[in-house]
DNA sequence: CTGAAAGCGCTTACAG
DNA sequence: CTGAAAGCGCTTACAG
């Protein structure tokens, strides 16, 4: 690693200018216009300054400190420890030119302020760092055309992407995947590689909750039209409430945020339903201040289900039964597929993720107060 | 806009291949070995497949997309003709090359999943975008080795950044300024702009309310000791208290998260002390948390105090007491600073945040139940 | 093992 | 207004 690309001062300490080595003292390149203007940024030292100092070609500097044994042993010590001693590090926006790859890897979250990414963040981290690849994260603000502006943008810096709950449109998603390599995360697109949560077993254990807590019918309060999870969680809850005898009533959509959910309350209770299953843990919590504040008691008067298990779900009150994916292990198992996908090397597809039904306590049986 | 570097088709259409501009048909560039493999990627086209499209020179391209107005208006058409044609996108990178500057600015964050940094976030999003730059975020977990780590990676590829509660030591942070613009928040450095919270008005009123409370001893719960704003804080609270007669009783450091909250309560209800101010909200909801499940009446019997109001805060029961600052704007005017910098524009520097306190559910009189 | 040379795709003085 | 040329800092066949 420190003779790759990333090459220069392990410590960071800045330019050890110690004993020159013999041959010389290092030859400074000539720079037009006589001494720099104080306050300037000294110039950083290029493979042709070590070259220079070693007595070596600058291809030689190149083969040097990227593929170590190519070059004779001594030659490499030498131009090593020329490039120590100027302090030198590789350019790599220079690398990449020629390359035509960073080394970036970017992660585009659907809204970087919702917790539910935080697991999955660390896990596309952890395992793109350690396969010697820069993460950067970029927001997409729960718009399409945000999104799809931020993907142009950085579709030239960087040699591929994860895209957590995209709001693109399907063919916006093929056409980025057919420019840089794409991994999906909670959604599933045919010829695009993903790791999506199978709702099945979490939301089935909810329904199966609810039921026996008594209720009858569970309100769907749903999420973004453009989301695919919505359209997932919506279907698989239809799914298992018919299964068990349990009417479903659609809750028109909003905004996927606590301020969404809140919003939501008046008409979540104008449907009278006993139970909600809102479509994530943020409107879930926004829907359960709600009622705190109207007096509406939860889950005496409305049993909530959310979904995710963010941060803050557990230290509510009352905290909030919700349906978990372990996206930590799915953000690590999107990072080395996309890593796979850049190096060129196939991957078999993945096993969609189990979810869990996580009970707290803002599900309970109808009419406590 | 679409003018410069990120010219391109407009709509984001895949390769448009119309009608072919008078001036008989595109020369198509030579590409040595024949036919494309069937799957790979089509070479993306270059200003010289526009110039010889247009009929003008590569650098008549440059200055038509880049500056406009700089050249004959109908031969500026022509190649914009040309250049939708072709779909010709700017290569950054290799614009980078020679000018030096990339237009993207980086968001390193201390801890990304801490919600405080939310607002800050689309506070520096907003101002930079409307710049015209590309703003990435990184996180360095609570840890000033994997910052630095970070910067350093990161220091070849964007113009600036904004670091956001530093862990670094004062040198790292003077050194990655001596390479790049440096903004920094909730840090200050002699010689590097920064935008930091005043921390008195919030935490003279936190005391205030304390102390009107009834008590007169204030426990504080320090958080990391490379943290700039831990320092702040457990000296504005010393120096309000001391003011106001009241003691305070630093309670040893812990990781600055719900955890490590939670991890720390024995140690605070071992102090005795009526109330308790952390070092910020994460560490103080899992303060509450812990208290309320060894069943210990917050605030009946401890007081807590956090500090930065972020999700959730309100949500939990008792809501979170806490001195917030207004880290949105911050973010905007660091975001503005930043961008100054990098253009090389002189900025006045900025005035200290005001901080205000909000009481909520977690503060009150001792000895309630 | 090593070097000379071409090339990655732009920008920008310098001439005309 | 426009073009020819050099240069940004690397990598990588191609020869030796």
């Amino acid at each position: 690693l420190s003779t790759d690309c990333q090459t220069g001062p392990g410590d960071g300490s800045v330019e050890a200018v110690g004993e020159q080595p013999a041959g010389g003292p290092p030859r400074e390149r000539e720079r037009a216009g006589g001494p720099r203007p104080p306050g300037a940024r000294r110039p950083a030292s290029t493979i042709y300054d070590v070259a220079a100092l070693a007595g070596v070609s600058p291809s030689a500097v190149s083969r040097a400190l990227n593929k170590p044994g190519r070059i004779n042993a001594r030659t490499e010590q030498r131009i090593r420890e020329a490039a120590a001693t100027l302090g030198y590090r590789c350019n790599p926006i220079a690398r990449a030119l020629p390359t035509g790859r960073t080394s970036i890897l970017a992660l585009v979250l659907s809204d970087i302020t919702n917790p539910v990414y935080f697991d999955l963040l660390r896990g596309v981290e952890r395992v793109t760092a350690g396969l010697g690849y820069t993460l950067v994260v970029a927001d997409a603000r729960e718009s399409a055309a945000v999104e799809w502006d931020t993907v142009q943008r950085l579709a030239a810096w960087v040699d591929g992407f994860v895209l957590a709950a995209s709001r693109l449109r399907d063919a916006r998603i093929r056409e980025l995947a057919g420019r840089r390599p794409v991994v999906l995360v909670n959604r599933a697109l045919t010829g695009v590689p993903g790791v999506v949560p199978d709702a099945g077993p979490g939301v089935r254990d909810a329904v199966d909750h609810l039921g026996s807590l008594g209720h009858r019918a569970i309100g769907y309060l749903a999420g973004p039209a453009a989301s695919y999870m919505n359209r997932i969680r919506r279907r698989s809850l239809a799914e298992h409430a018919t299964a068990r005898g349990v009417a479903v009533v659609e809750i028109g959509s909003g905004q996927p945020t606590v301020e969404g959910g809140r919003a939501a309350a008046g008409r979540v209770l104008g449907e009278g339903v006993p139970a909600v299953v809102a479509y994530n843990d943020l409107m879930a919590m926004g829907l359960v201040a709600a009622c705190r504040e109207r007096g509406v008691d939860v889950p005496g008067r409305l049993s909530v289900v959310g979904f995710d298990d963010i941060f803050g779900a557990d230290l509510m009150t009352p905290a909030l039964s919700t349906v978990a994916s372990p996206l930590g292990d799915g953000g690590g198992e999107a990072g080395r597929r996309l890593v796979a996908a850049v190096e060129g090397r196939p991957e078999p597809a993945v096993a969609p993720l189990a979810t869990r039904f996580v009970a707290r306590g803002s599900t309970g049986p109808a009419g406590s107060p």
